[in-house]
DNA sequence: CCTTACATGTAAACCGTTACATGATTGG
DNA sequence: CCAATCATGTAACGGTTTACATGTAAGG
């Protein structure tokens, strides 16, 4: 799904300046997904462009116009017809595993540093949806959905590190560098 | 990271041809990693040109040239310097999610069917991953941790997933349409 | 006979991120 | 005075996906 659709459906949660669109998506989607101002600002555009959105100036603060975009009926219908056409994809890309996975060729110190830093961010993101529920109390559907979601994702591997982090870089620390491990002959797993 | 750094990573662990590599990153980091043939070739092609991997042609099953290659001394050096320099980053993008965040826009039993769907593709990345172990003893620290945490988190979804999935369905049944839940004056959260 | 697995590669299209560019106001 | 917040946008770059192009062998 690109960034249109999650521009347009965040909007039929209420109008929105650019601005807000990323802090809504920081506050309530940062776990799923994620857009920066270079998308946002065309993608709104487009949709204007294409009727979907109504663009309306208003002076804000400090005098300098911002545009609040709100959805239109035509809109709607769109945001309806590309949901029901999307297809329910799922993708993680992750350096952080993809370090831990050839953590045998780094200090152990630094991957314990990483896996620190890591918990930091997890937790902060872990608060954010907690404090989610604190606010806006009768949460939408959808977001209460994906919120706990998220939750419980996020404790599982906050989890998940902290019962391994110690062991982990004992592991690493008893077997310095990469030593033949072998991985290439049976190619790991099949009868092959 | 990019696919040249991953591919160099994956060499690290022994030699293999484009193929190879993809079959590797579908068994052990699909859950974290993904790349296609065509970021694969030619990540290999110019790790080759700049001398970081070495190629070495054999007859493959069925007569055809199959290009192994296998990681130099010099990219041995380039991949710990890249693994050093690396970000640990973390993204999740799912449309999945996007499509739960919007779910009373959609039929609940589209909903329901989408969940079902999601639900089996995590069952067989998870039994991939049960698999693995019991293949291959003694996986490299890495790959383990790496592994673990995939479970983790795969096992924290299907639980997420099956303790709600009726509950949210009946009520986006029994709230038919995107009623006008506010979301826009407080902006759900902070103080402002 | 047909499909799946093995095997390699190119080119174009599409998308998104990053960096750049600008500017006012408020609070410390 | 400096940093942060609010606010909008463009352009270049980098990256991946998709489609195209080709061919053998084994198994059902």
């Amino acid at each position: 799904m690109d960034i249109r659709t999650a521009c347009l459906g965040l909007l039929s949660y209420g109008e929105a300046t650019g601005y807000d669109i990323k802090q809504r998506c920081e506050r309530i989607c940062s776990h799923f997904f994620a857009a920066g101002y270079g998308s946002i600002y065309p993608a709104l555009a487009e949709l204007a462009r294409e009727g979907f959105v109504a663009c309306r100036e208003e002076p804000g603060a400090g005098g300098q116009p911002r545009k609040v975009y709100s959805i239109t009926p035509a809109g709607r219908e769109e945001l309806l017809a590309r949901l029901a056409s999307a297809e329910p994809k799922h993708r993680v890309h992750s350096d952080f595993a993809l370090l831990m996975f050839f953590a045998d060729l780094l200090p152990p110190e630094r991957v314990d540093a990483m896996i620190g830093r890591r918990l930091g961010d997890i937790r902060d993101q872990l608060e954010r949806l907690l404090r989610l529920e604190a606010a806006g109390r009768g949460l939408p559907p959808g977001i209460a959905f994906t919120r706990g979601m998220g939750i419980a994702v996020l404790r599982a591997t906050i989890d998940y590190l902290e019962a391994n982090r110690a062991g982990f870089r004992s592991t690493l620390a008893s077997r310095p560098k990469q030593e033949d491990h072998s991985f290439h002959h049976p190619d790991t797993g099949d009868p092959a």
